[in-house]
DNA sequence: CGGTACGTTGAGTCATATCAACCATAGTGG
DNA sequence: CCACTATGGTTGATATGACTCAACGTACCG
């Protein structure tokens, strides 16, 4: 749990993963004077926890955030995934509330902070970048929308499917075909609300129509084409 | 499906909700100018369609929208009800991308039109109104998020007793105790995402348990907390 | 007065959760 | 280095919540 306070390193945070921060983080808006910290976060680390007062947001410049919501029971629901690129922790801040999410580093990660008054004090005088927040939380919406009506209507299959595609093409493959994310099968299940159980049994079922090969918690798609038909997209 | 082309008819309107759209309209902002036009829906009304471009968003002044998605095998999914104060077409706009959601008037309603470009045009010049505009967005992904999770983890009647909750919230009562909204079996089916024939059983049991109180389409929360704790909510 | 949309009920089926047992792997401390 | 423990993965058996289908009742509307 290192932290970095020198602004020179937050800019080569921010650098290396600057073409994906475009809109949000602009050359011209110098955003280095507005960030607190980085901080390198280890596998498993949580990064904030349900019911803590939000202090600021945190932009991923490193790894893969799992965002959660615990549901009935103490049942883990899977939020988003957020990777290099994203920010964290801006929506209850906004909405003047509790963190009502866990955020949890799923490998190395590093995170940029900005402090809620940082925060604040740009979207009120920067129109862009209030903007560009808005454009971001109403694609957010649209998914989380989406996402809602698949729980709702699909089965078990139809949603693993789905999120094997949306893995695919959120996190992309290593040079050996393998998904470039490592989630527990408890993860894959907590994303699609279901059983561990369950997502075992349908993974075996895809392995057998040969459309998935995994090993260990690595896994590859060998055929998108019948990925998609499973989950019902065309 | 009446038109009133005069900016002096949208000042009532918008006049008649101002409490509600107090942070959106305020009174510097002289929003009339920017509004084309207000108009009225009867019950069953379409405003817009699925994969319908975007041409601007609507406010509304009066009655209730429903918004939903069209999901598996032309099932629908309700994805929120919007009411007075409430803004409806602002996502897919600024997601730039079609609009994916079909919007229908349940009772007789009112809404003023912003055409795309005027809402734009407010949102890149006046920060405050792009402010507050991040913020609803925020607070719906926030219910959207909640939602999702709900859906995934709680039984049909939990969800049933928490959307009775919601919209004893969200809509009051009259003056006999009776929700102030009209939906069909279906509508709450289809909000809660389960089958019509779920619904009214599930309803069947709340009467059983003096929860609830049901004459025809109107409902009667008779034990509030009793409904709570269905819902699993403390 | 017939039609259309909505509401209700019962019976049968199936998908999925739950429970229980067991295996595999990796990290830890003595 | 090995036993120990924890964590994750797998499989089978069983239970059941919820969907589907079908039939029928009800009420409003032109």
């Amino acid at each position: 749990m290192k932290r970095y306070r020198s602004p020179v390193l937050c800019k080569t945070c921010i650098e290396e993963a600057s073409d994906i921060f475009k809109s949000i983080f602009r050359p011209d808006l110098n955003i280095y004077d507005y960030l607190e910290w980085c901080k390198s976060y280890k596998r498993g680390e949580a990064i904030y926890h349900e019911s803590n007062k939000p202090t600021g947001v945190y932009c991923v410049t490193k790894g893969v955030v799992k965002l959660s919501k615990v549901g009935v029971e103490g049942k883990e629901q899977i939020i988003r995934l957020a990777k290099v690129g994203d920010m964290i922790g801006y929506r209850s801040l906004l909405s003047n509330e509790p963190i009502c999410t866990t955020a949890k580093a799923l490998e190395e990660t590093h995170l940029c902070f900005i402090p809620k008054d940082n925060f604040i004090y740009l979207l009120n005088n920067d129109n862009r970048f209030c903007f560009d927040m808005l454009q971001m939380a109403c694609a957010q919406l649209r998914d989380s929308n989406a996402f809602m009506t698949d729980i709702a209507q699909k089965n078990v299959k139809e949603r693993v499917a789905e999120i094997l595609l949306y893995l695919t093409d959120e996190f992309g493959l290593d040079k050996e075909q393998f998904l470039n994310i490592s989630l527990t099968r408890e993860d894959l299940a907590n994303m699609v609300g279901t059983a561990t159980e369950s997502v075992i049994r349908i993974l075996g079922e895809l392995k057998d129509e040969k459309i998935l090969l995994t090993k260990g918690r690595k896994m590859a798609v060998l055929d998108e084409k019948g990925l998609r038909k499973v989950a019902g997209i065309y």
